[in-house]
DNA sequence: TTTGCACTGAAACGGTCGTTTCAGCGAAGG
DNA sequence: CCTTCGCTGAAACGACCGTTTCAGTGCAAA
């Protein structure tokens, strides 16, 4: 019989950690069974067996860089000021090792986009509430407003695709900073 | 014999149109060819003769859309001090009836980033050039550094994508109205 | 020892894909 | 009239897709 896909399981956790990291590489729009199969040393009939379905497989998968993302982010999260505490999340996405997410990400947002049935529905709302929740802790309690929240995150998304285009650190890191000194600017002014 | 893909004709052009808003409204990523050409009133014989290939004829769609966006974008090319022009900007971008052109542009710019190789190939980099000229022309000669460009592009790109996931004009307009304040501010401060 | 369960291999199924083959159409130009 | 050229229809090709069928493993508990 197919396991439920939620089921927790060694075997399906091993899986999804090695189809996650072939993913990263290879993206996720062009996806397909047998050729993840035979990277990560499995068959599809294993793969469909422990996630249900093709659409069970990209879900988890999401799910997966989703909490990634999450983690690493409550692990590195700032202290210090505001602005500095944005700086860093900056830092942060600009790292070199995060490409392979960020472009995951981007993937998986613009899908949501197009396709709002099926894996990807919702994830890149999703993602608006995920980093407004944790820009809202980032900026304190004085900042409950969620239209600055929402002004800085804009800063962030759109430099970080300008970043993954043109892999250009020194320009977007710059024009991050810009306009973080506007906004520690503003408050003082 | 097959047509070369680059050859201006009637129908094909005719055809570009027909599929242009056939894609507009699909998306390009699942998008086939015998839908695509029922939907059109052709046939796959037809659309692979006039464009050579399948990538003949998403190179072409991913063409269409950028020209139609610089057209677009040049017609309405404001006037007035630089927070003001990038104000209108951000209302163009934002009007609900460029919902599917921004859509068509997020998903051609992700899958430009995952695929370098193929049609998409150089999609996004050649976007943030062209975004960054229209902002050259549009700040103003006193406002030549690309790293204040980048700043204010990277507000409507976030801010964008945020509209895209979200459908929250209001939020998504007052941050970036927010933050053009903080440009504007920083010329008096 | 037997039963059940989690997992696996091999092969096939029906379907869709981009593309090709072959065969034409109708109008324009000699 | 006849040829050429731009365009078209029907059908097939081989490849790959997600998924299913059938037939097992080996191990743990009863």
């Amino acid at each position: 019989m197919t396991a439920d896909s939620q089921a927790p399981s060694a075997r399906r956790e091993e899986l999804l950690e090695l189809a996650y990291r072939y993913v990263l590489r290879h993206g996720l729009a062009g996806m397909s069974l047998r050729p993840l199969a035979e990277a990560v040393g499995s068959s599809p009939r294993v793969l469909l067996y422990l996630f249900g379905s093709k659409d069970g497989l990209v879900q988890a998968l999401l799910a997966r860089s989703r909490t990634e993302e999450l983690d690493l982010l409550a692990a590195a999260r700032p202290d210090g000021g505001p602005a500095v505490a944005v700086g860093r999340l900056w830092d942060w996405l600009a790292d070199s090792s995060r490409r392979d997410l960020l472009r995951l990400w981007t993937e998986g947002y613009a899908r949501s986009l197009v396709e709002p049935d099926g894996p990807w529905g919702g994830f890149a709302a999703r993602s608006v509430e995920d980093w407004l929740d944790v820009l809202g802790e980032v900026l304190g309690p004085d900042r409950v407003d969620r239209k600055d929240h929402t002004a800085v995150l804009a800063v962030l998304r759109g430099a970080m695709l300008d970043l993954l285009a043109t892999d250009d650190v020194e320009r977007t890191t710059d024009a991050v900073h810009r306009q973080l000194a506007l906004l520690t600017g503003s408050a003082t002014c």
